[in-house]
DNA sequence: TTGAAAGCGCTAACAT
DNA sequence: ATGTTAGCGCTTTCAA
């Protein structure tokens, strides 16, 4: 059989008891004792029963991951950080993917609280704000909001003005913005933020700028499809700038230009948001926003731990980083 | 408190034996009792403790997923389709990353071990052949070989030699293989099998090929770097067409030649591996070998549920996915 | 076919 | 500070 805390109470000459204490570590029990526990241990190469701990104590070192998809290099960035952070303080990750569909996100969400999971990390596919689930365990929305649970999130608003006064004190005064889709709250963020930015530039030096926006998934094709109506126009009707509300659509504009024969960034500037590995590898590289996917992953975790009041948010400013895609406008 | 079985067969007016029975449903319940249960347990609105019964039973409904990096696109489009497959047989996925790193790989399957999974894929980083732990967890070793576990992966010589028999009938006779870091096995049985292919090749059209192999990390700057080497030298010298071990190489290669000024596929083919979605979305799109990861996953979930012998192995073909950046040599 | 009862391995009162 | 003991909720003998 599998040795039990009976068979190193044994060896040890000691009661369960002590033996539990000297496992689980946070109680008092004299030096002697823990000695020959700790030896007992050894000896017979003991390895606690995480089941049974997690049954009696009914909660387990699992932590649970939702995400609308993994190959989604952000969310697969989050993940890998997550990952890392939970195994520093000792628990595990369980995955699911929503495949973007609401119904199977709650799904999902209620399979995983059924086992018991220390808590959950969500990161919504849906704006639905109905969605409190009667629990007590911690469930927190990453990246965005999610019902009204506590939030940890990149505070796209602010972010995406960090785009708009970028390509401002370029001296773009034509500027078109890629949006997500409508029904995302973080598209909406995001969009909001770029024209605040755009309207803070204005006030700060006097110039008048054109910004239209144009909407679509944030997805590579959508970027593509849209960046060519935009740029097929004559000269004086094309903008010389374009901003995005993902990385992806800002590197399907790139590929757009390209097709057009227009050069980025000296016909077009281009900023993306997300800093996705691919923005570092596409030519010229991608001036975007990027999200601190570590601080988001560390926070949920504490946030997870440590349980926040429903409708706290916790927001973490993402970073202008400028490379190759934008200058100055001709 | 929370219903228990109890609850369910005082309701009910039987016994938690009968409850328990209905509810792991492989047992002979009259459908007289079986109905009262469960109404019973609608009426209560009962969920199972599956803390409990994986402690019971000393078997949980969780599979373990090891990669070495989940923003690997590879690895992160086979956790998809591993989660897929889990979730439609009721499985949930536990998600660790090894970073590379065979001690710290070993670690986590160690860690994993000890929470009682119901088995684990692991997707090694090591060539390792040491590793047998001591557990009737069944292990096993997805896209390449870990230790002696059974085996489920591409068949990646074959496969590779698919490569070698496109670039010929292009004509090419001047070919560079950038090839895997020398101390995996992945790396080695692409290598061999894109020389097996060319000799096939030369056998059959009796023509002389020349093949110049290289050799450096599946990343793409690897592939940049060695690209640029190859591509350097004048033009009698220069290849006529690269193959690469992975997708991210080979999008090196491209990116070197167009730094160089060469036309991809006019003055040089290129030919990845793995079809990583981004090989569809470069310019032009990559011609690649395209593993079948859900076929994959599905395997490698099925041999945990159905235990295969030690050694075993089962092996898929890859599939060439001829896309633009190869073409016949001008 | 069903009920009664014995634990699975552990933690947490409660005693001492 | 340490030992004793009663379960956690479930499955699974063993009887009936």
């Amino acid at each position: 059989m599998t040795t039990t805390i009976r068979d190193v109470a044994a060896r040890a000459g000691v009661s369960v008891g002590t033996v539990s204490r000297v496992l689980s570590k946070n109680d008092t029990v004299k030096p002697r004792l823990r000695e020959k526990v700790e030896q007992a241990v050894r000896d017979l190469n003991y390895k606690p029963n995480h089941l049974a701990r997690a049954f009696r104590m009914s909660r387990s070192d699992v932590i649970g991951l939702i995400v609308p998809d993994i190959t989604n290099p952000f969310f697969a960035e989050l993940a890998k950080h997550v990952e890392t952070v939970a195994a520093a303080r000792g628990l595990f990750v369980m995955l699911a993917n929503t495949h973007d569909d609401p119904l199977y996100e709650k799904q999902q969400i209620e399979n995983l609280l059924e086992r018991s999971p220390r808590g959950i990390l969500v990161v919504s596919a849906t704006d639905d704000q109905t969605a409190i689930l009667e629990t007590d365990i911690p469930i927190v929305a990453v990246d965005r909001q999610y019902a009204r649970y506590p939030a940890i999130a990149t505070d796209h608003e602010w972010s995406a003005s960090l785009a708009a006064l970028h390509l401002l004190e370029n001296g773009h005064s034509h500027i078109a913005y890629i949006a997500g889709p409508e029904g995302t709250a973080v598209a909406r963020a995001r969009e909001s933020g770029f024209r605040a930015g755009i309207e803070k530039g204005q006030a700060d030096t006097g110039l008048a700028v054109r910004v239209e926006t144009v909407r679509g998934a944030f997805d590579f094709a959508t970027g593509e499809e849209l960046g060519r109506e935009l740029l097929q126009r004559p000269v004086g009707e094309r903008p010389t700038a374009i901003a995005t509300a993902s990385d992806q659509q800002a590197i399907g504009v790139m590929r757009a230009a390209r097709d057009l024969d227009l050069q980025v960034p000296q016909d077009l500037s281009v900023v993306g948001f997300d800093d996705i590995p691919l923005a570092g590898l596409v030519t010229p590289r991608l001036t975007t926003i990027r999200q601190s996917v570590a601080a988001l992953a560390e926070a949920a975790i504490d946030a997870v731990l440590d349980p926040r009041p429903a409708g706290s948010h916790t927001q973490f400013p993402g970073r202008l980083i400028v490379r190759g895609s934008s200058g100055p406008v001709a």
